[in-house]
DNA sequence: CGGGATCCACCGCGATACTG
DNA sequence: CAGTATCGCGGTGGATCCCG
């Protein structure tokens, strides 16, 4: 900790792609993306409990990627619109592929986690049955 | 917040398995089992900068998960074994598909953080000639 | 060897208030 | 409308000690 900050960032890609997806805001924006263009607060609105903050955060974390574009129209109110691009477009198929499995396996993942719990709870001595 | 301690969870399918694959050490345990099983102490060895705490603690939730089998062999000292399931192995395929992804497009991503930033750091009345 | 228990520092995030 | 700024709490994870 004392020499290098973060050891895990420059050593693979992965690593970087998935602090990106992994976090709570991130697919969910790029799904409302997917269905075109949005506006912050029609983005606001779509992503039910999002804070502004994290929407803005998350967008600006994107938009440095390179994964949407912010268009700006200096209209009164101003008007801000994001967009993917292609290459946000082009990480929508693995997120699929991730997607796919999670609904696919969900089941059995969701049984692995209640026999996992029930086992824990079991008083000791006392029989299933 | 006060009715729903955490609506997204029982949302999308897709939020529990990012939540799981998302995090800093899923990924690189899982690899890590795709070569075979492999010892506490052998994953703490491959594992480069996990702490103990973390290692036990994401073992426990991907064997939770059902996607992680673990072995206790009583010997003194215990001896215990990690190894991926069939499901386990199935997240395999998805999470290949971000790796892609991401050796891939990582040039773009990064290319385009140094425009992001660099746009950012620039001195407004300076030109970038 | 393979953990569990505890203590503590950090900071991510929400809530709130203000702005062009 | 689309943010920025500030404050404060809670949870996450590291460090350390102990145990079967």
């Amino acid at each position: 900790m004392t020499l290098a900050p973060d050891p895990y960032a420059a050593l693979c890609p992965s690593r970087q792609v998935l602090d990106r997806v992994g976090d709570r805001w991130t697919i969910l924006i790029m799904r409302s993306l997917a269905g075109g263009p949005r506006r912050f607060t029609e983005l606001a609105r779509e992503i039910e409990g999002i804070s502004q903050k994290m929407l803005t955060q998350t967008l600006r974390g994107l938009e440095r990627d390179g994964l949407i574009t912010r268009t700006v129209t200096p209209t009164v109110p101003v008007r801000v619109d994001y967009e993917l691009t292609d290459l946000g477009r082009s990480l929508g198929e693995p997120i699929a592929a991730l997607e796919r499995w999670a609904v696919d396996h969900m089941g059995e993942v969701l049984d692995a986690r209640d026999r996992y719990d029930g086992r824990e709870t079991e008083i000791p001595g006392r029989q299933p049955r």
